[in-house]
DNA sequence: CATTTATATACCTTTACAGGAATATTCCGA
DNA sequence: TCGGAATATTCCTGTAAAGGTATATAAATG
């Protein structure tokens, strides 16, 4: 599975999505996630779990705690994903769209002819 | 579910990413999506719906055959999403996280002699 | 009209995965 | 060293979802 899908099928889990939300504003550790969530301590564990694994988050432990902060990366690939489909709505596209699907139209009864 | 929720798990699904990354290059009918990918049919009917459900595509009938085509909306959302993001990777952010941390480290402490 | 082509749906089976509850592990402090 | 707090892991169960096959639907074509 490649690290988009990997990234993707992270964020698509609803409790993932707020975690990861949480912790654009700053590092936190799992009991705070739990509580602000309202989840339950082994649920926020294992969800944590799923986004080290994607590298969407690492962990630093300090004493009993353990401290998980966002990683850039994923994200960033996530964001490069998106933007190669920019053009699809930087204007004037719809119209090059509709010029190219005249000019299949016409090489495929070009072809016809054959 | 949340919008961004389900644009993300539509594309999830690494057939239903190849897809959308096909589709970038233009419209496609049913059968040329299930082609070039190796899906069947039936797969490839059942993958569309669930983008077209999530917005994710549009369909445009001419005669026998589907033309389905890229809707922009999602994607522009995904991507507004992920630029929330972006002080993530904008440098001296780490030091800014360091520098809270420390001080939630010092509230903590003073709550916890109170 | 009958047939063929393109697509959608239904049904079945298998598998992945999320939640819940219980338990293991690790580390701190008395 | 013992107890308790914070976290991870395990086991169980239910459910959603994907693939495969067969079938239904719709439109073109002879």
């Amino acid at each position: 599975m490649g690290g988009t899908t990997t990234t993707l099928s992270a964020l698509a889990e609803p409790n993932r999505l707020r975690i990861v939300e949480l912790l654009r504003d700053g590092p936190l550790t799992v009991g705070e996630i739990a509580d602000r969530l309202g989840l339950g301590q082994p649920q926020a564990s294992k969800h944590l779990r799923v986004l080290s694994e994607a590298g969407l988050v690492e962990v630093h432990p300090s004493a009993n705690r353990r401290i998980y902060k966002l990683r850039p990366q994923p994200l960033q690939e996530l964001e490069s994903w998106v933007e190669s489909f920019r053009r699809l709505w930087e204007e004037r596209f719809d119209r090059l769209d509709d010029y190219l699907l005249e000019l299949q139209g016409k090489v495929r009864k070009q072809e016809d002819e054959k």
